[in-house]
DNA sequence: CGAAGCACCGAAAACGTTTTCAGAAACGTA
DNA sequence: TACGTTTCTGAAAACGTTTTCGGTGCTTCG
């Protein structure tokens, strides 16, 4: 029968086998050929399994280029992240990735590295393969500029919002993180609470102390030690606020780091300090990174952001506003608590 | 002049300007208009100018579909991963996403979670997407299943080499890492080394304590302690392993890690000893795990794969393989020594 | 028995390009 | 003036599909 292939093996996807190769095979036009693997009604049942057979036995893959060529619609979104390194694009790039099946839509990915040149090389080139839509993930939770009104496909903005309020822009919830944490806080019986965080021109740190400030005030607290303490996103900033907050306040019961990686240097100095966690001191992070968190001593408490479940979304909302259902302004995403041993209640 | 936009904005990347669009405004033929914008020599230098012109004028953008379905060129090559989530493929994915330029070629990303019927899928589709090349990153270091020769396009294995020789794979040089790591610590005059590493199931930790055991056999040496000390890819793990190689040799003057994070578990309990690093015991890790082996205390001397080169080259290899040069075998990436603190000659 | 209705099929146009090839225009030469 | 060359241009085919629409043959009904 076929004579590139031993039977028995898989079926060579052949690039060169053609709609018109499956006509010919079965007997019919070309026209019916595609109404038959279409499902189109207008075919008898007869026909139409002959066509079947013949595409599987010759094992025919359409060409999805001529198809677009012809629908208009190319069934490929460009996923369009400012930093691939940084650990937030990944979680949401997979959940994207995988909210579109993969059957119906196939994703480019492209990394401009925080860098407008380079992005708006990306968009034309995406712009003319025809993609059907956009997802642009940003490298921090601040606003980023607009990728404009004029484009001719739908855009969703992840993590980063789009300075625009006619676009859609999905974000992290960093406000009800900040409340989660303390509040969790508060329920395992802790009365004062610090809070130490990273670099202050981080939207991110901003939202996230409120929050917790917020939470505390309705309990009518103020953060142990007076004040956030604000700093670098780093495990020797956790390490030296920490020991400045020991000597500062002693009585300190919890406290609330606004990352992992600052919780990690929280719990370092405590572990030094011989100060027992969580009976004396409990603490929580931030991020739910889990090489950081899971690996502690003890295992970190901590908020996950739900980065995933953000590119899942993200990725639904432009499959609708490529049915011609386009949505505008900012969701939030709710974070969740992960609890692990760095916690617990009093006595 | 355009009535859709205002002077001065960005010109919109109007979806439904054809080349014939163009050719009308420049009144030519589509043919001409064609060989103008594509820089063919057959025709008259105001012609084109006029042509082009024209096309900027329109914000004229190809259509790549058109262009791919005639050229049978698609300028679009698969990305197919097993984890996205692993830290190892990322840097891979973003090595080859650069070293396409993003004028030329562009991405598919597909990841298949280690899946082999997903793979399949994923497969199938980049297939009838028409994709001029394929590379495959793989979860672990291990050899993995070949997709078969039988595939209309060329294929190059990253990470995780093919179990078919006449593949071409890519993969990293653990044995020469493993050997490096302990040439290092020769070379500040240790000579008591331990090595601790990870899960003996895997090659890699198996590759490395090889090549650290040749390189200290050179010297006639063996390891402290005995032999290598097999255990897991975790914290706890260097940190126990530790405890009882500090029990049973007190002499030991380095310690060679399997992973950062295992090197991590290891400086935490040398701290713990109030043994300094380094003067009294060298620390090496691997992988250059920038959020552990930078911010670790002191911050840790590792050795880095090249992920980010070994992408790289993927990207090169597999287009030479699209110009018709395919290659086989398996080709190893070297790694690198990146020295910081946890290591220093010693008095 | 003729007309109408129905089920099925295929010819052809379309999508937006590239490329081939024939012809037109301009020019130099005998 | 006639002819050959060179330079430029455009008509048309091609890529592999989908979709429209007209046609064929069969059934049904008056």
């Amino acid at each position: 029968m076929s004579r590139g292939s031993t039977a028995g093996e898989p079926a060579p996807a052949n690039r060169n086998v053609t709609l018109r190769d499956v006509a010919r095979f079965a007997g019919v036009s070309v026209a019916t050929a595609s109404k038959a693997l279409n499902g189109q009604p207008q075919v008898r049942a007869e026909t139409r399994a002959r066509v079947i057979q013949a595409a599987e036995q010759l094992s025919f893959s359409p060409n999805t280029i001529a198809q677009s060529l012809i629908t208009q619609r190319t069934g490929t979104v460009g996923l369009l992240t400012s930093d691939l390194e940084g650990r937030f694009s990944i979680p949401i790039l997979m959940g994207a990735e995988d909210a579109f099946g993969s059957d119906q839509t196939s994703v480019f990915l492209c990394d401009a590295r925080d860098d407008a040149i380079r992005e708006k090389h990306h968009l034309r080139a995406l712009l003319s393969r025809r993609v059907d839509g956009l997802i642009v993930v940003g490298a921090r939770p601040d606003t980023r500029a607009s990728l404009g009104r004029e484009l001719p496909v739908p855009v969703v903005y992840a993590y980063a919002p789009s300075d625009d309020p006619r676009d859609l822009s999905l974000v992290t919830d960093n406000v009800g993180g900040g409340r989660m944490a303390v509040d969790h806080l508060l329920r395992c019986g802790r009365r004062r609470i610090a809070h130490i965080t990273g670099d202050p021109d981080y939207g991110a740190a901003q939202d996230r102390a409120r929050g917790a400030l917020e939470r505390l005030a309705e309990e009518g607290l103020e953060p142990a030690g007076g004040e956030v303490w604000f700093g670098m996103w780093s495990e020797a900033w956790g390490r030296g606020a920490t020991r400045m907050l020991l000597e500062r306040c002693t009585d300190v019961d919890a406290i609330f780091a606004g990352s992992d990686e600052i919780a990690r240097g929280v719990l370092d100095v405590l572990h030094e300090e011989r100060i027992d966690v969580p009976s004396r001191v409990a603490v929580i992070g931030f991020d739910n990174w889990k090489v950081l968190a899971a690996n502690a001593r003890p295992p970190l408490t901590t908020i996950d952001l739900n980065l995933e479940q953000l590119g899942r979304i993200a990725a639904q909302r432009l499959s609708a506003a490529m049915e011609g259902n386009p949505g505008s302004g900012v969701e939030t995403v709710p974070g969740r608590l992960v609890t692990r041993e760095s916690t617990a209640p009093l006595r």
